[in-house]
DNA sequence: TATTGTTATACTCTATAACTATA
DNA sequence: TATAGTTATAGAGTATAACAATA
């Protein structure tokens, strides 16, 4: 007979579980760019090197094109594109001046919460329309998609 | 005191549940679309038209432009190149010769199936460094996203 | 005259190659 | 000589406007 208290049930997940959870994951987060980002005038990689900056603070124009997996010469235009609308400034580092290191301004911290926002509340009014069980299985599950996309913390 | 059967426990989602879901969701996302499109030599574009055209089949070229959310001669080019790689057809209509419908060839329900395999050997491999309990909470969750992904079925 | 789809043209985004300035 | 970033130029991809074919 099998052990009762099973030790290690299955190393590989349910043969629906993969299919599902990916078509899923990829519709709902195309629902979730859809009603948030066409208001700013932003174009997808602006809007995502902005989060970028504000997430990595000051950050070198390489180390940015890195991140964003896109070449310096495309980053160079994003960053001034982001400059001309008054969402970050350059600076140049006073010790090695050929290094520019980019920051958010203020105003691009307003943008960046009124997105967010946005977003919140679209997703939350989703929410809602579930039961409370489904709501809760969510919660529950939380852990582990945040593992899956690795997602710090 | 409370009543102890809560009839309607709070309308809104957990105050932690909207970001968190939304953030997990974009960059798990994210990561399911590098990990398999790049190898086809397909843009997104051609690969979410493919898709499209084999879910839907024979559909009219205007319709096809609807459904992904393009402008009818973009979609005329989109076609085009699938026509051109040998994916698709376009076929007159014969009662009304101005509408085209377009369907995919067998060598798109290949690439279609090859596609779909590898990105869920991706999500697999990831499903199976989660816990079981990990794994369970997502398959009880499954119903729930599939509902705000808007899923059919 | 209205509708389906196409062609003509322009704009945005990205990349590679060549360049400038610092080190 | 090497490195950080920029400018020059070309290739995708999309859009709007004008057109062709059919109803």
């Amino acid at each position: 007979m099998a052990p009762t208290a099973a030790p290690e049930p299955a190393p590989e997940p349910a043969p629906e579980l993969t299919p599902r959870l990916r078509l899923a994951t990829l519709r709902l987060a195309r629902l979730l760019r859809q009603h948030a980002d066409p208001e700013t005038g932003l174009s997808q990689s602006l809007l995502s090197t902005l989060g970028t900056v504000a997430r990595c603070g000051p950050v070198t124009l390489g180390r940015l094109a890195e991140l964003e997996r896109v070449q310096p010469p495309s980053m160079t235009r994003i960053v001034t594109q982001l400059e001309e609308r008054g969402l970050v400034v350059r600076e140049v580092d006073a010790l090695d001046r050929r290094v520019a290191r980019v920051r958010t301004t203020p105003a691009a911290g307003r943008l960046i919460v009124g997105l967010r926002t946005r977003k919140n509340e679209y997703l939350a009014a989703r929410l809602a329309e579930l039961t409370v069980g489904e709501r809760r299985a969510l919660e529950a599950a939380l852990p582990a998609l945040e593992h899956l996309a690795g997602v710090p913390g």
